[in-house]
DNA sequence: CATATATTTGCAAATAATTTGCATTTATAA
DNA sequence: TTATAAATGCAAATTATTTGCAAATATATG
């Protein structure tokens, strides 16, 4: 990533213009920093990261990247939704603690051998666009409370 | 089920108390609901059909099943937490439509076999708990336009 | 079967999450 | 360089969820 020539930040406009939207500052930044965090992220703590964007601005960013397949929402069923960049090597999944909402990674997650058998179950769907996989459980803090 | 001697009743009833509640009418209701409908419910198509119960008083009743197993949440990306009887034939998935939420399940959910896996790879967690796993979609009528 | 008591309910109100409307600003195509 | 469609930020609305408390109720015990 070289600064003066841009690599980087071009990269990512590239992304955001090939998804059909205007390459802009709260979005490149939203972006930028989604890539270099480890685990999803709620709408409170990229306001927190965010400074100056607005978090409108984040709701809708988040919206239309979801669309188009740039983010991967995930719930981790404490009512605030989280996202996620979803890239090339983004075939892993989450382990969230119910007491504390820690996270962990796991891969092995075959949903591919499972799509095309759910399209033979469900012939009223016409094609899959996405998935998601999480385990809950406690982590060795929690449980020793 | 004997209406007059109550067995259905009877037998929500002790799953109630079994979990360490008092089986209450709005949660008898709720339990019955849950368990004869097809597909998970959001609180809002909860109130509709538990007219004279609180929503308030769903949203604990929700939320302490959903501590002891009794429910499942689910969550359709479209920020309404959704929840399920949790029975032993609970074995199933959901396809959601992302344009029209239209819903259909799916079998074949081989979580068990990454369970162990999981627990593996993530050492700092003790036990696992619960796992959600759904696909998103297009149906065909959303793809059709 | 009566009743004491801890639990649960319903209401009102608070908080948190998300969306909408609109005037202003900005990216980009020409 | 500039016209213009798209995006932003602010205020306010809407929707989802939680909390506090007085009244009602399930259930254990006599």
């Amino acid at each position: 990533m070289n600064k003066r020539t841009g690599d980087k930040v071009s990269h990512d406009a590239d992304i955001i213009r090939l998804a059909g939207f205007r390459a802009t500052k709260p979005r490149l930044d939203l972006l930028s920093l989604l890539q270099k965090v480890k685990y999803p992220l709620s709408i409170n703590e990229l306001m927190g990261q965010l400074g100056t964007v607005d978090q409108v601005t984040i709701y809708r960013t988040l919206n239309a990247f979801k669309k188009t397949g740039i983010v991967n929402q995930i719930d981790f069923h404490d009512n605030a939704a989280r996202y996620e960049y979803k890239d090339a090597k983004h075939d892993h999944h989450h382990i969230i603690c119910i007491t504390c909402k820690k996270v962990e990674d796991f891969v092995g997650c075959d949903y591919k051998r499972l799509a095309g058998e759910v399209l033979k179950q469900t012939p009223r769907f016409a094609k899959i666009t996405g998935h998601s996989f999480e385990f809950f459980g406690v982590c060795n803090t929690c449980a020793d409370r």
